[in-house]
DNA sequence: TTAGGGTTAG
């Protein structure tokens, strides 16, 4: 009905008008283009809704989505075609009112995707995407969990600083900080090796009173595992018991694997055996807690006790993945048994699971160690003939190959054309490199590369420029 | 939320 009073030639004049002037002198005619566009939209005629687009507004995009709110997939599809297609530039309101839409039908996806967006190709910073999203919050009829979704996107960007002033924001504000995001803040913290940061950050949580949720007791059983404090990430998991909350297959996963990071394997091997009757057979293990057992007795050298481990995990129905076969790969390579862990690869095959770059890396550092350079040259050639893509550790272990072969100005020459392709991500072919350039006494080649490294953002490892000078 | 691969000095 609506459109057939938009067909007409009165209708192309308002729309005429609408185009030009960025607000409306009568707010009645955003609703006729409003209510046009939603009974279009409701019957999928995109044809139509198309004829309304040149009178299209904020305003009336973020009124759009806002009555689609029950039918989210509608709203983004509609929020995409206006800026795809219509190229409209949508203004940081629009993005938080489709955002609110999404995080409350659970599309965290679609949300996350959005607010990061925002910030990483807008050029937004948390606190003006915060802003907004508490400005459209009531109208939206949104809930906290969109503040938990801005500190995820945050810290899935890596902006610690940004999701930490979200935090903050949100307590000054009022709104509070749910456990979620404390959580998912924290559990950031640690994956960046912050861990003096991440018990500064959970103190704090605790002295404001919030009680520590199963995911939270996980996390600092984590955090004294990577500090190699085996026994207080125990204490945590009684601690957790008494106070009524049940480990799951997480913790003792944690637990294991730090047990295993310790070399005491008899604990791990315990606490495996132990863990159903612990749990009333409420836990019971899964390929994680295999890989860590597999890997522990993989880096004692213990490696018919590792394949026995993997022979156990088949019989109790546990499938070998990619990750089990990596860890027995590189624990044969590192002991010398190329030829096992060749045999490994083949086996690995014949289960339908395709080598990735960790299991080519693996093979080719240790090819490298034994000085065969045919060998690594050979498996470097294909995994580029079969897809797999070289990664930061692929490059590093081509430059030390290289170098402790005696092959510097080729690794040069490598490490140069990595760099102009821009496929370094971090420090260590530039360290290995410095390395090796002074052992062979060319300082001014080590200072050049040292240059590059501070163009990257990479910081030096100061004690080597002493050494070397 | 947990599991696999790469560096230097001595």
């Amino acid at each position: 009905m609506f459109f057939v009073l938009f067909s007409s030639k009165r209708c192309h004049l308002l729309v005429r008008g609408f185009h030009v002037g960025k607000h409306f002198s009568n707010p009645s005619t955003e609703d006729i283009v409003f209510k046009a566009i939603c009974v279009n939209l409701r019957q999928r005629k995109w044809k139509l809704v198309d004829q309304m687009s040149s009178s299209l507004t904020d305003s009336i995009v973020s009124r759009v989505i806002r009555e689609f709110r029950t039918s989210p997939e509608l709203a983004l599809e509609f929020f995409k075609w206006v800026g795809e297609y219509k190229s409209f530039s949508h203004s940081l309101e629009s993005y938080c009112t489709v955002i609110h839409v999404l995080v409350n039908s659970r599309r965290y996806v679609d949300a996350l995707s959005l607010m990061k967006n925002l910030m990483q190709t807008k050029g937004y910073s948390p606190l003006e995407v915060l802003e907004t999203l508490v400005d459209s919050y009531e109208m939206c009829l949104s809930s906290p969990a969109v503040f938990d979704s801005l500190v995820r996107a945050c810290t899935q960007i890596g902006a610690t600083e940004g999701a930490f002033d979200v935090i903050k924001k949100l307590r000054m504000e009022g709104f509070g900080v749910s456990i979620h995001a404390w959580n998912n803040f924290l559990n950031h913290l640690l994956n960046f090796g912050e861990v003096g940061r991440f018990w500064m950050v959970y103190k704090e949580m605790v002295s404001l009173g919030y009680f520590e949720n199963l995911h939270a007791f996980n996390l600092v059983i984590y955090a004294f595992c990577k500090e190699c404090k085996l026994l207080e990430a125990i204490s945590q998991f009684y601690r957790m018991s008494k106070g009524g909350i049940i480990a799951n297959v997480v913790t003792f996963n944690m637990l294991i694997d730090g047990a295993c990071k310790m070399g005491d394997i008899d604990l791990a091997l315990k606490i495996l055996r132990k863990m159903r009757v612990m749990t009333g057979d409420f836990v019971t293990p899964n390929s994680v807690t295999y890989n860590c057992l597999i890997n522990g007795y993989c880096k004692l050298g213990r490696l018919s006790i590792a394949e026995e481990v993997q022979n156990e995990m088949v019989k109790i129905g546990i499938e070998p993945n990619l990750r089990t076969y990596a860890t027995l790969i590189d624990g044969y390579s590192r002991n010398g048994s190329l030829e096992e862990a060749f045999r490994l690869c083949d086996d690995m095959v014949g289960r339908g699971l395709v080598p990735n770059t960790v299991v080519y890396n693996s093979i080719i550092h240790w090819l490298y160690l034994e000085r065969d350079m045919a060998g690594a040259s050979l498996l470097l050639s294909d995994m580029i003939k079969k897809h797999v893509c070289p990664d930061s550790f692929t490059y590093s272990i081509l430059m030390k190959g290289l170098c402790r072969n005696g092959y510097i100005n080729e690794a040069l020459t490598y490490h140069k054309w990595i760099l102009e392709k821009n496929l370094i991500e971090d420090d260590f072919s530039h360290n290995i490199l410095i390395n090796y350039l002074c052992k062979s006494k060319n300082i001014a080649g080590a200072k050049q590369l040292l240059g590059s490294m501070f163009i990257r953002g990479f910081i030096p490892d100061l004690s080597h420029i002493w050494y070397s000078n």
